[in-house]
DNA sequence: CTAAGTGCAAACATTTTGCAATCCA
DNA sequence: TGGATTGCAAAATGTTTGCACTTAG
């Protein structure tokens, strides 16, 4: 297991910000890297009481997250539900997500070619991009089978952003707006 | 004006759910369409309690922004700081957007190209699209401009999702990993 | 009239922070 | 040893909700 590999990568990086290892740090970073599923602090909090170990309180949990998000060790994606989701990264190449709003999966997809046009965006209005949050928000293959009839629930709801479903009431008077 | 076009829309749209034309609606919705800025729910708030006109309290302003929001005569993006930004979406195209790390500022792109390769993805997976959200995240060119180097800056903080940027720390000891 | 809508304040959920006690380097 | 780190509880945010009062239809 290259485990080891990142886990030195780990005390590198604290060593190099003078900060140091903590039992609690070190499990926070255990922890993380022993799952591939995406997870939020609460549930990543959850998991560390449940399981034996060094105590390590919410605060940690937050701070110590926040920590491994900066070392570029996890990222953190906002699934659309007030609270953030994380996934450790390092190791796994970049990918963009879809969320399904019935089952609330995360499937990741990934494609080059949308990675080179948001470049070419970035270069034609001079912005400096840093990183970058795409999601598409429905329902997965699974879920959509079993929608009756999309009625109410295929559309409104999304706290996405970007949307493209607009709905029909306000299709309905716009024709050709553009105020 | 077609804002008349979208009134109507808009009271029709209560009708057909029968809720109740109040002052306090009629004005959020006004005050929505009033401004091709992007703004959070709390600083709507604000604008009301500033300008004249019937009172309009807190939870109204969230409640009747949810009203609107189903109604898709406005959509919601997450800017990535804990709180969701609005912008009316009725007669405008659809965008995505950059937002700037050092001034706030959200600018919108757009790229046919992105949206049909996102569709393809969705077909490839089953996967039934309701709305996407693609937030580039990084420093407009003013602001890139006026960073000394990006040293600290322009990596680490970002909230955002699925990054791209990787801390140099990460980075280093990764080479092959698959894990 | 009367169900729906409003304002208010309290409730919530997530994340942050102040501070004394504790611990790693 | 001594500044960094932790835990705890309180605070801060942003948003939602219960309820008595008001009002659109």
């Amino acid at each position: 297991m290259k485990h080891d590999a990142i886990r030195k990568s780990f005390e590198r990086f604290l060593r190099g910000r003078e900060l140091k290892l903590t039992p609690q740090r070190r499990r926070v970073f255990e922890r993380a890297f022993a799952t591939h599923e995406h997870f939020s602090a609460e549930e990543f909090y959850a998991w560390l009481r449940a399981e034996p170990g060094p105590k390590v309180s919410r605060a940690t949990v937050y701070r110590t997250l926040g920590l491994l998000l900066e070392g570029g060790f996890i990222q953190s994606l906002d699934a659309g539900r007030g609270e953030l989701i994380y996934e450790h990264v390092v190791g796994h190449r970049h990918h963009d997500h879809m969320v399904c709003l019935a089952c609330g999966k995360i499937e990741e997809f990934h494609d080059e070619r949308i990675e080179a046009l948001q470049h070419e965006a970035c270069a034609k209005k001079g912005f400096q991009i840093v990183s970058h949050a795409h999601r598409l928000v429905g329902y997965c293959r699974g879920c959509a089978r079993k929608l009756p009839l999309e009625d109410e629930a295929a559309r409104g709801d999304d706290t996405g952003a970007g949307t493209s479903a607009t709905s029909a009431q306000a299709e309905a008077a716009l024709e050709d707006q553009r105020d």
